[in-house]
RNA sequence: GGAGGCGUCGCCUAGUCCGGUCUAUGGCGCCCGCCUGCUAAGCGGGUUUGGGGCUACAACCCCAUCGAGGGUUCAAAUCCCUCCGCCUCCGCCA
């Protein structure tokens, strides 16, 4: 949810971020009219609420034959009250309805367009020269059954397709790099939390991913209004929900390890072999609480989380910098890390990170409180204010799998463990296929 | 799954039976000021949150807010219903 103030004043910055992402304007001009409606529906309310309250008093104090004449008199007005609160009620749905409607203002770095509309920011890393090397790579579905890493026959007889089962080596490999982005981030100040993967509505609404698509892409529990995350952003976003933080504890970093449920819906087709996508996942999530004048700066610096994981893994990626048409209507800007995947020949998602600003935390109910700022009174109390949400991937599992499995691996299908990742491993240096 | 209890403005708490003087009591903490060499103590005042009006986004006025939503009533913290949360006991169980 936008800020009110922003509609209000500047009703064009929104227009052109519309325009930005290719989006209708016409959000705008129906929350401008909803405004103005519920505005006035308040007024008429209140005056004559405030007339009843009076009366009240009255008929509390009187008796007899006055205190009948008098609700005779006020009965009418309750029916007056009773009406405009209706009317009111109403007017504040439309309201907050329309609000909800509009996406984020998108950031001035945002480049416009649409999906394919992307900014590349840098590649790191060159991609392995297989042909140079003189072999053909594995493709890890390959190279997952030799290792006898990933079962995804057994996935697909137990689960149905696009599910898997990680064994073995496979298994352990995903315990080390939760290890390690764990390390990481606790390294680097964050909270390690291991977070709930199934939410009630409220959680899931206030992130805004019901309203994208109808929440198509959700799974939801039948019978029960829960529903399982498509990611810890969720759990996380909920997290201080309905609270006041207080801005000396700014920014809180949360490093948040949940499985990941997706419908995929829509995707048929795509990517339909391996575990690249799939309905199910472990991630490791970074999220972020902190003020609105520090979140461009701790979006540079999720930023620089990703990377350095990344490059522990020794991965060669860039990064792309989203077009506003393909934000999620929360984010402002978003960075997503790329992986060079060998027997695909292009770069694929790895990690991405959004700047969401106050979009999330005004529909959650989550501010902070700040010293106060106006110099005039100086109240010493300190005062009110919206407060900042960004998000980050640490590693989803699958596809960091992918990966690593592709890149690092040997002709003879044997995988080279990346120095950082050893510790992980009880030191070992090569993941071996089985019987080798 | 069954039975019962509870939820008041940071924390604790009065009020709920018998609806109106509750514009919600008191204590702790916190903030501002006064006072005493300093500190502590003491004294005075302030201290939920959201919204609307008016404006300098001040002051001020108003409305809502006693877990959430609905109902009854001229009037609800108080009565009724639904939901959420917490606690106790029983059953079951990782």
């Amino acid at each position: 949810m936008i800020d009110p103030r922003i509609l209000r004043d500047e009703p064009d910055r929104i227009r052109a971020s519309q325009a930005k992402r290719g989006a209708s304007a016409d959000v705008v001009d129906r929350a401008l009219e909803a405004d103005a409606v519920r505005r006035a529906a308040i007024s008429t309310f209140e005056e004559k609420r405030a007339a009843q309250k009076v009366f009240g008093k009255q008929v509390a104090q009187a008796s007899g034959e006055e205190k009948q004449a008098l609700l005779a008199q006020v009965k009418e007005l309750s029916a007056q009250v009773k009406e405009l609160e209706a009317a009111q009620t109403a007017s504040d749905e439309e309201w907050t309805a329309s609000l909800k409607a509009i996406p984020n203002v998108v950031a001035e770095q945002t480049p416009p367009g649409g999906e394919d509309d992307f900014v590349v920011l840098e590649e790191v890393g060159t991609p392995r020269d297989f042909a140079a090397e003189g072999f053909e790579p594995r493709d890890h579905i390959e190279l997952g059954r030799m290792l006898g890493a990933i079962d995804l026959e057994r996935g697909a007889k137990v689960s149905g397709s696009r599910f898997y089962f990680l064994t073995g080596i496979g298994a352990q490999l995903e315990l080390a790099l939760v290890n390690l982005a764990m390390d990481q981030a606790r390294t680097a100040g964050f909270t390690q939390v291991i977070a709930p993967s199934l939410v009630r509505r409220e959680a899931m609404e206030g992130t805004g991913y019901l309203d994208q698509g109808g929440g198509e892409d959700i799974y939801r529990i039948e019978g029960e209004e829960m529903y399982l995350v498509g990611t810890s952003e969720v759990p996380m976003a909920a997290y201080h929900s309905k609270e006041i933080l207080d801005g000396a504890s700014l920014p809180r970093r949360y490093a948040s390890f949940s499985p990941c449920f997706r419908k995929e819906a829509g995707s048929h087709g795509k990517d339909t072999k391996g575990i690249i996508r799939v309905h199910w996942f472990d991630k490791v999530e970074m999220f972020v609480y902190t003020t609105l004048e520090d979140a461009a700066a701790e979006h540079e610096r999720l930023l620089g989380w990703e990377k350095e994981f990344l490059g522990k893994l020794e991965l060669a990626y860039r990064v792309v910098d989203i077009a506003a048409g393909d934000l999620g209507a929360s984010a402002i800007r978003k960075f997503d890390c790329e992986a060079w995947i060998p027997t695909q020949g292009k770069y694929r998602e790895l990690t991405s990170t959004s700047n969401c600003t106050d979009f999330q935390t005004r529909r959650l109910d989550t501010r902070g409180r700040f010293p106060a700022t106006g110099s005039a009174t100086g109240s010493g109390q300190g005062e009110i204010r919206p407060v900042a949400t960004l998000n980050g991937t640490l590693t989803a599992i699958t596809r960091t799998i992918v990966a690593l499995l592709e890149t690092h691996q040997q002709a003879d299908g044997s995988i080279r463990v990346p120095a950082a990742l050893q510790p992980y491993l009880g030191g070992l240096e090569f993941l071996k296929p089985i019987g080798a």
